[in-house]
DNA sequence: CGAATTATGGACTGGATCGTCCACAACTCT
DNA sequence: AGAGTTGTGGACGATCCAGTCCATAATTCG
């Protein structure tokens, strides 16, 4: 008895990701949001909410997304560390640094808003969780694989890396080249991989 | 003949600097500034100009203080290495966590701003290449004094410190655990920095 | 075919925001 | 002491923004 949706939710709400990714949580009005996904006010607040509540959804979408090819990129990977050096130098994909440039929609997320929003905050830390996860399980392999030292602790190495990833990815927002920004990546993955000892 | 400014230019920079910190650019209001400063209107905007340029102003200043301090840390620092890591565990030295969840206004702005606004990205390379600098320095003492691998290309491990630097200012912004946090660092640390051969 | 239900999108409102402007106050130099 | 110059702060306007509401359209079931 219902009338049926006239949009593809989902269409929407990588209209809008795209829209927060690119300006960022306060500088994107409503109005933004609605010319993009082309939606009226009252279908796009009653299925989403509020801003707030449609960022939300938008960053736990993104980042289920992102951990989703993560565990498919460890699975299809040659080796375990192949993984983590895609990882740690995602953001170099794009030579015209035009993806370095706009970062990572969580990274840039936190520093917007954690201050201030304990859920954005929250939200951060449930999903840097995981990536520590599936990258500790790549480490393992890589270890089995004998491309990491297998003495090491393979969850610090991990945090490390991740560490690592979020500086390369500041970096990359200020513009800085993308030539430079790979080295800095691939100078930090071979000294956080301690090559085994052979 | 002039009539003299009744506030000092300095305290209100400070002022300023800890409402956009808390608070970020896009979220502070130029109210919010002149409860802060103390100021009227017309004399706020008659010596910093627009929001804009009061920000700039405010981010160049924190800048330059954090790099004076960087660079008097390092002549009065014992040892190089000493710098360095304070400079990566610089956000974890309050126990409570506030200082961490606040995280840099420099790497705040970034991922607020750098997308939009040129002026702050090219502020943030200026700043980061002038710490990467100090933190080449830091490095090559360290490895006159025996605490770093001389083999070791000083500029290289001075890019990957700061970049384990900004991942771990990221990773405090989410509320993870100051001591989390701390083996983070310090994991990252005794991997980027090659010990001598001996 | 008719009734009921829901999606739709524009109108509307209340509030906040940035920046300008102006009248007044304070100070300096003659 | 007076004239001129500059700082000061509140008033003001124009714009924008988030969220609510409602009349209409579209669809399904009886």
């Amino acid at each position: 008895m219902p009338r049926p949706r006239e949009f593809d939710e989902d269409r929407v709400v990588v209209a809008v990701r795209d829209e927060f990714w690119n300006k960022g949580y306060a500088a994107t009005s409503m109005d933004d949001l609605l010319r993009v996904s082309g939606l009226g006010k009252g279908s796009l607040y009653g299925a989403f909410g509020d801003k707030h509540s449609l960022f939300l959804r938008v960053l736990r979408d993104y980042d289920d997304a992102n951990l989703l090819m993560l565990r498919e990129r460890l699975e299809s990977a040659p080796r375990g560390v192949d993984l983590v050096r895609e990882f740690v130098l995602s953001m170099t994909g794009d030579p015209t640094g035009a993806a370095a440039r706009r970062g990572c929609l969580l990274a840039n997320s936190i520093a917007e808003l954690a201050a201030s929003a304990p859920d954005v905050a929250a939200e951060a830390r449930r999903s840097y969780d995981a990536v520590v996860t599936v990258l500790t399980e790549a480490l393992e392999r890589a270890q089995r694989e004998g491309d990491v030292d297998p003495d090491a602790n393979a969850g610090e190495v991990a945090r490390a890396v991740l560490a690592a990833q979020l500086g390369v990815i500041a970096l990359g927002r200020t513009g800085m080249d993308v030539e430079v920004l790979t080295a800095v990546g691939q100078s930090a993955l071979s000294r956080l991989l301690p090559a085994p000892a052979q």
